[in-house]
DNA sequence: GGCTTTCAACTACGACTGTAGTAGCACTAC
DNA sequence: GTAGTGCTACTACAGTCGTAGTTGAAAGCC
């Protein structure tokens, strides 16, 4: 599982727009772009994606013309990588810190919190069974 | 309680080495971050706070020479803007995405896990006299 | 078959980043 | 009082980013 590589902020908008047609042309993603009031001339799409392309998180199907651009890694390993850098840079490494920082802030509705205390059983759990 | 500026990762590294030392002079700074194994020439490091201080992130005391720099906000104030900015640039605003991710990762240890059920009780319980 | 539209390729460009060097002043120690 | 030292101010510079224009070819319209 290869790490995915790293994106501005302009790429990772770009991708999720990809993810969001699945796979698509310029102006499929950036027809997705714009139903997310994120409206971006023609060419810097072409640009993103290019850029994109360049670094491995996007494969061009060139047989086809127009060109059909397709996400290389799923978006959920994408925003792992992501926030795992954010951890380690902001948070010094410290995860437990940043949840507990969402937790106080009201930044999590109570149907989250709920979730995420079935999940942290389940991940208790497992952690037993390990174990053993 | 104004939002605290944006900064850079290099800008962040050296508020995390100002916060260690509460406020100092340059060589205090740079010192710091030597700890942290962040080695940066004098003149780096000296670039960087005023940029800081130009954003409004440092207050300088010319008065005294070598100046000194002192942070404006707090660092879990920072950390929290950053974190928001993260949550919502990166995962839509779905803050529990993002901490069910962590939990299912193992980033978080047994005793991470425990702390952060400990606090979800406590907000839950805050929520509920909230609404009496 | 010339005009229009669609695309991809290439180019542009100012802002920002990370990193650091140089100039020049003030103080210190001979 | 001259030579180093510590420090700030200014300058530099290549790399990356966000955003988009221009060029040129192909494809379709009429």
């Amino acid at each position: 599982m290869a790490r995915s590589p790293d994106m501005t902020s302009a790429e990772l908008r770009v991708m999720k727009a990809l993810w969001e047609v699945g796979s698509g042309t310029v102006a499929d993603v950036r027809g997705a772009l714009g139903k997310r009031g994120q409206e971006l001339a023609y060419t810097t799409v072409m640009t993103l994606l290019g850029r994109l392309a360049a670094k491995h998180a996007v494969v061009v199907d060139r047989t086809r013309e127009p060109f059909v651009y397709r996400p290389v890694h799923r978006k959920e390993s994408v925003l792992r990588d992501r926030l795992h850098d954010f951890v380690r840079e902001v948070f010094d490494g410290q995860a437990a810190s940043l949840v507990l920082n969402l937790v106080d802030d009201e930044s999590l509705s109570p149907a989250d919190l709920r979730a995420i205390e079935r999940r942290i059983a389940e991940a208790e759990r497992a952690g037993k069974d390990r174990k053993k």
